[in-house]
DNA sequence: CCACTTGTCAAGTTATCAATTGAGTAGCTG
DNA sequence: CAGCTACTCAATTGATAACTTGACAAGTGG
């Protein structure tokens, strides 16, 4: 009773959690997994790290029960534990954006300067789709995570393959483009690869996990031997 | 664009939250900080840490944006900077005990066997007292807290004083005793003491800063002195 | 069964962190 | 202003953590 050592031992384990969340490098992986599940070797060319290092980090992950994997042949799928962490990180983001005003500074350097668009709102996009507005809606992830699950009728062209793929987009329709987040830079830089062939487009404002978090609608694979829930 | 180190140093702000949340000492800090505002040196004595070491973990939450100070004479009161860092030091707990096993085990150790008496949930004990029902309500954490906020018409008795005490308690009521939280023994440890003394009483489910954050009522001193907002 | 792919493990280096100690500063009080 | 209280700062020590490298293991396919 009133053991020291008891109660440290327990907040100990809560900041397992804390600790996971400790590595700008963890982060990302988990804002990569918000859009679905990954390999390891996916994950590592990512967030640009090694895969023995990467491998590391996600152990470490696993541990604090943030992350869970499956095996298919000799990959290992990687995902989101719980729908709960996604809104952890959230939450953190959100905190960190609100009492931090260095996030801003470096948010500007990494995404580029304020959009000269205003960006759709979540509510605005599901409205108009639910209207059946003819809008082009571009997913400029990479194509597993579009494969993982999109936004309904979006477009899928990631974003290094969309200069030479302009072709492809209907002519004479709003495009709304949108990624992983609003910390992603792929929707910024598609909306200015857009912008330099003459094609006006805006960005959602967040992305494919916000929406999906949301309880919109979203397009899933029909998993195809994946038990799954 | 497509900046690495960009991008690394924006998720390693959002780190610098994480870390915060990297230690079970800190976790314990904010735990006693959700129950109001207190001085580096009462904060030392409740987590068990030198002044100086305290200190820094301080600085580090300041840092961090989760805490913020006040100077009143030659005490530094550091409370709390804003209500989502509550939100996410339950959310980080709530996430710890579904997913880490080891949780309820350390719990246990920590807070002794299952309750043998039910706890009141918020609800209930919320619904009562808007009845006018007689009850006692016990506030067994230190006294500052109890003068920082406490629930309306709680009789505050120290855990330490308890034992001495018992006599205020009037007779004939069903006693409730509450303190910081779920994972708090303060409140466990009384319903023992208690239960010795051959009175029986329940727990609130959670603590203060719980009851706060869902909106019921709490009595606040009248902040004679302090600006506050 | 051999080669290949995909990940993990173990060892080692460098960096970072927690906690201690002792000195130093800010603000009050007599 | 001397002495006190309350806190911070700087230097140090021991413990963890991040990342690299090279070896190993598990599963697949020829």
């Amino acid at each position: 009773m009133g053991n020291r050592a008891a109660k440290q031992a327990l907040f100990d384990e809560f900041a397992r959690v804390g600790k996971a969340l400790a590595s700008g490098r963890r982060i990302e992986l988990l804002d990569v997994l918000a859009n679905g599940e990954r390999t390891v070797d996916g994950l590592a060319r990512q967030v640009g790290l090694s895969v023995a290092n990467t491998s590391q980090h996600l152990q470490l992950l696993r541990q604090a029960g943030l992350v869970s994997t499956r095996r298919d042949g000799n990959s290992i799928y990687h995902r989101l534990a719980a729908p709960e962490v996604f809104a952890m990180w959230r939450a953190l983001r959100t905190l960190a954006t609100s009492r931090l005003a260095e996030v801003e500074r470096l948010a500007a350097a990494y995404l580029g300067a304020r959009d000269e668009l205003e960006p759709v709102t979540r509510e605005e996009l599901a409205r108009r789709l639910a209207d059946g507005e003819e809008l082009v809606v571009l997913d400029v992830r990479p194509a597993e995570e579009h494969a993982a699950g999109h936004l309904p009728g979006a477009v899928s062209i990631p974003l290094g393959e969309l200069r030479e793929r302009l072709a492809e987009l209907p002519r004479g329709r709003e495009i709304v483009a949108y990624c992983r987040g609003p910390f992603c830079a792929f929707a910024h830089d598609a909306i200015q690869v857009l912008a330099d062939a003459g094609l006006s487009a805006r960005r959602l404002e967040d992305g494919l996990p916000e929406w999906a978090a949301a309880g919109l609608p979203v397009t899933r694979p029909l998993a195809a031997g994946r038990g799954g829930r």
